[in-house]
DNA sequence: TATAAATATCGAAACGTTTCTATTTTTTGG
DNA sequence: CCAAAAAATAGAAACGTTTCGATATTTATA
């Protein structure tokens, strides 16, 4: 593996000379360095980024630790904060699972956005005592040494709970993503707290998890049981409300004739639904993009307005 | 931020021991171990990656660099991957776009699985000077100095071809996916050979870009159009398919009946269609492990064999 | 008890950069 | 033509680890 001194013994001159010519600092002549970068090449000579980033103390490397690379909401964030960053001369890593530790442990970033359940909050606050900044996305944590960076669930389904309630819909039930992750318990509260104002009973809570399949056993369960079907489902996501809607109407139901429902997210499916999906629609590659720009802040210890991501109700066909 | 130093001091004892007790060497005994791992972990230390990178000249990492987070393809593709790495004790990160040509020349990995178009073949030799095993997907490079690891397109293609054939299809129409990628090219390769082989004339040939809206585009101008429709489609991939399909039910044509359809990848989507999409099922999660498998064999200079990943013909109802 | 062997600990070099300071070379102008 | 200033180049320290070789301490053996 070709070295600085490989290049500097290529051309007769001192380390630091190739240093300067490679970086473009001024003190080296234009010829000169000209000349410099040519060999460089030549050889096939690229910097080491380890021994960079242990003397300069940074990596200009943000890293974004997920959950799972699969389903429709990340894609838009992760383009999101990349686009920002890139603007700004950093680099983004991404990575999921057990490789999220480890590359948090080894500090191989300048900083961090995190949105996986599965990284432990003790763990997070450990790895704080030694790296920051840290945005994470998926939870609350009320700790000093991590920002919070979260949408606004609450309010966003508050306000379609009350759109459903005003068009008149009187058996409500819920759908549940995952219980105690976040974005359920956040969206969760906003209906609540819709219905409760409007003095409303909730028809029934099902359970799901996010998933398109959880919708389509919901549906199936309630059919195979002959359950009483209400007449809204509030879904605590889309992907749910889509499995739910094409199972209820592949066995009959027709929407929003006989039941309305509605989604969050506004994934990219949900304008293709027949129906069209009524949901909250969360511009995810802005918020990347502010997520970004904060975390850029907070490395120069620049004051930020963490202020939350707001959703968009979109009203269209589906109640 | 601590350094090892500091546990040093900590501890009472010199750099070196800590270092020995940290990787768990047997010649500090275990008590002794157990206490300077404590404290440590009190202070919140772990040893700084670009430090170790630089001492080990090895990372423990392996990049992944693929053209853009979205797309129902990768997930599967990754999760192999990281499941097969972390098994091995390696670390997986994810990049794109510009990031991953900054990472690629850091050497911020000890090897690199690109399938990402927009990295130029050249800079990839260029890189490929310093640094190895470099394992490309989504191209062939006849270069020592990078390895290929590609789906059999062809084979599998032409297999599908021979059996849309042989199911009496006569007027059968090519959907192109972007013209010169690799996957476009070596599946309308297969396509062909089957054609000849049965002296069987193309119908036609349309040009899409492997999304669904270029599906939806196509089927759209053949409607305004009033273009003669064939009786098959052959797509180059299933978000082609997909988008035709809906598109030309959604304007009264009745699949298999008015004509017939195919897809290639075996997407998720692609087992909700009505009717189900007949297509190529590529087994992304095994060939996921495959290549890392490979990958990290080839970083002991161990022999591989580098065999294409093999596609599953998957005949279902829409031809 | 003296000494060898085994165990525990330490010091220092090295990894490949950047960057401060020092030195050499060139240019300027009196 | 010389001294001083400016420009170009070089040397060396430092970043935080790992690990080799050396030293100090303990234990075992005769």
């Amino acid at each position: 593996m070709a070295s600085i001194k490989d290049v500097a013994k290529a051309c007769g001159c001192s380390i630091s000379t190739v240093s300067y010519a490679l970086n473009n600092d001024k003190r080296i002549p234009e010829v000169t360095a000209k000349r410099i970068k040519s060999i460089a090449e030549e050889i096939g000579y690229f910097p080491s980024g380890a021994a960079r980033n242990l003397k300069k103390r940074n990596t200009k490397r943000i890293l974004v630790a997920i959950s799972n690379f699969g389903g429709p909401v990340y894609h838009e964030l992760l383009e999101g904060i990349h686009y920002q960053l890139q603007k700004n001369g950093y680099t983004m890593i991404v990575s999921t699972g057990a490789s999220s530790d480890t590359l948090l442990k080894e500090r191989s970033a300048d900083g961090a956005i995190i949105t996986d359940i599965n990284i432990a909050t003790e763990m997070l606050l450990q790895i704080a005592k030694n790296f920051r900044p840290i945005i994470v996305l998926d939870r609350r944590i009320e700790d000093e040494s991590v920002y919070n960076m979260t949408i606004n669930n609450q309010k966003a389904m508050y306000e379609l709970t009350k759109a459903v309630i005003k068009k008149g819909y009187k058996k409500i039930a819920y759908v549940h993503g995952v219980r105690d992750v976040f974005d359920n318990v956040t969206r969760y509260d906003g209906f609540n707290q819709a219905m409760k104002e409007q003095d409303m009973t909730v028809f029934n809570e099902y359970s799901g998890n996010f998933t398109k399949e959880s919708g389509v056993e919901i549906a199936l369960s309630i059919i195979q049981e002959q359950s009483p079907v209400p007449d809204m489902f509030i879904c605590s996501n889309d992907e749910m409300a889509i499995g739910i809607m094409e199972t209820m109407q592949n066995h009959g139901y027709s929407i929003p004739n006989d039941f309305g429902i509605s989604g969050f997210d506004d994934i990219e499916l949900a304008q293709y639904t027949t129906p069209l999906l009524s949901t909250v629609k969360i511009n995810h590659f802005e918020w990347g993009k502010s997520i970004a720009k904060n975390i850029l802040k907070l490395l120069n210890f620049e004051k930020t307005d963490i202020s939350q991501q707001k959703g968009e109700i979109m009203i269209r066909d589906s109640f």
